[in-house]
DNA sequence: TCCTAGTTTATAATTATTCTAAAGTAAAAA
DNA sequence: TTTTTACTTTAGAATAATTATAAACTAGGA
């Protein structure tokens, strides 16, 4: 993803492509595989990536602000910290405990046979399958 | 569930049967369905359905010593605070994100046709399956 | 260039949870 | 039964992740 991509990316958001949001920008898209992380985790790896300075509360901000704009999606995880994704298609993901890691499953590698119908005036929205993994 | 089971179930989890532990399991395992619960709404649900007072860490105390002897298992569900759940089987979940409310759904009723096989070197340890529902 | 709304930032506040250590209690030992 | 012991409860302090605040800064239009 070159920078006028990113520029176009934010601009269609309502963000203004600032220095900041251009260069997380940059980190979490310019890369051909999905990324997971944790606010913490990007912190540490923009602070070792980057020349530039960031304030906490400036990541914290930006990715919600990616959230909401739908270029960063939220993986429920067990544990404090909240994950983000990079991949906002519909997709399952296998949990490695020991090294905390997710890893993507294609949508289409997971086929339900049978699932229950939703409770009364309710409807399902999406369905996700959680794979915890073991050594 | 009767008193003398009450307190068999916590003799043979190595726990004293004190006022509050009883009180406590009595009020979570004396139901025929399961019961989804966060500490706060515990606490809530104690202090009107109960005479006793109970310390808000008298209530994470026991809610962790019953989850590790095995008689509550933790659901993970979007947010920050953690979900208990009575029912220690294998399940899966309907999740209401409008009355942030978890509905059982028998392990018998999801049927998985394929999934990817494991990554190297590691295993699947569980397969959790999480509907989330709409109006 | 000037103005303004949007943004960044340091710091404080909040929230859920865990820790601490003193007081209380269940059950084993005497 | 009393004594002793380890376990438990408790109030409050501490921690950790996140969110709020408000002052300083900046992008982009007028
Ligand atoms: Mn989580
Ligand atoms: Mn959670
Ligand atoms: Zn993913
Ligand atoms: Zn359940």
């Amino acid at each position: 993803m070159k920078k006028i991509d990113i520029f176009k990316k934010l601009r269609s958001s309502g963000l203004r492509p600032t220095k900041q949001r251009v260069e997380i920008a940059k980190f979490l898209f310019e890369r051909d595989k999905t990324f997971h992380f944790t606010v913490e985790s990007l912190d540490k790896l923009l602070a070792k990536k980057t020349t530039s300075k960031f304030a906490l509360a400036t990541i914290y901000n930006t990715v919600h602000a990616f959230k909401k704009a739908g270029h960063l999606s939220e993986v429920e995880v067990r544990g404090k910290k909240t994950y983000f994704d990079t991949n906002i298609t519909n997709h399952h993901h296998f949990y490695d405990s020991e090294t905390c890691e997710l890893i993507d499953i294609d949508a289409n590698d997971v086929v339900i046979q049978k699932i229950p119908k939703a409770p009364n005036g309710k409807k399902i929205k999406n369905v996700e399958v959680f794979i915890n993994l073991k050594n």
